[in-house]
DNA sequence: TGCAGTTTTTAGAATTATTCTAAACTCCTT
DNA sequence: AAGGAGTTTAGAATAATTCTAAAAACTGCA
């Protein structure tokens, strides 16, 4: 019996290669930084902090490009908050999210136990892709 | 009997002295396009737009310094929908929005008739200040 | 109405987050 | 091992926003 979390390898060239893309050495790193533990948030900028403090330094250009890579094929989503403040989140289910000012901590909260009744129809011609509850707190 | 709208006036001299702002030529220029119709959402390049447009043409910096003390001073309140896209809106009081892509069109929908149930305690040490609701659809 | 003092405006530089460029490098198939 | 496509990278570029500091405008008071 291998020691995987229910659901989800270790193996993270396999989990790249089957998300369409080349497990490269440097995606690979920052695979095993983002999805190795509990679920994350992070900024482009913390997690090439992150990388940098390892053996294996990558660009942060080529941060910028694996997260935006990862959420194109969907193992991360983005979180706007704040001007300029994108967090990519390694939680793609249902859920929202608690942002803590001014500290700028984002906190997961499952979408299951909340409802939201009575929202209006998309207006004429969309269709709803999805819905944000943002709950903003302060210290 | 004066024309107004109920609650409030076209005298936007007043109407900013009672903000704690002085009137100046540029931001009584500004709060007429922002507050003389129906409530509005506007990004700083698009009002800075607008009113180089008009007779009274006014610099991009004070146009994004009009926005932040208008908010500041509670006239308006600011929409974060994507990266590098924040929306300063006009209505300020409880709402919602439907945000259409790949548009960039925001929409308000009332807060009344939506009901929030179920939605976890703020985590410890702080407390709640806003729920933001964004209805994300695509065309 | 004229001044003085303060606040505001402005052009342009600076900053920050992010994307682009194009050359060097790596991965994968043969 | 070679070839070619895909990837990485440093550095330049872009976009949104803020900062700087000098000029202009507002306000209260003479
Ligand atoms: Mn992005
Ligand atoms: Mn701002
Ligand atoms: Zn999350
Ligand atoms: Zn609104």
């Amino acid at each position: 019996m291998a020691l995987t979390m229910s659901g989800t390898s270790l193996d993270f060239p396999s989990r790249l290669r089957a998300a369409g893309l080349r497990p490269t050495r440097q995606r690979v790193a920052l695979a095993r930084l983002l999805f190795a533990g509990n679920h994350r948030h992070v900024t482009a900028e913390g997690l090439h902090a992150e990388v940098k403090a390892s053996r294996m330094p990558v660009s942060l250009a080529t941060v910028y490009n694996t997260l935006n890579q990862f959420r194109d094929a969907g193992l991360l989503c983005e979180v706007v908050v704040a001007p300029g403040r994108s967090y990519f989140d390694t939680n793609t289910g249902h859920h929202h999210h608690f942002f803590v000012e001014p500290d700028g901590e984002l906190h997961d909260f499952p979408s299951d136990k909340v409802t939201i009744a009575g929202l209006p129809v998309p207006p004429k011609g969309t269709r709803l892709a999805r819905v944000d509850v943002i709950v903003r707190v302060r210290r």
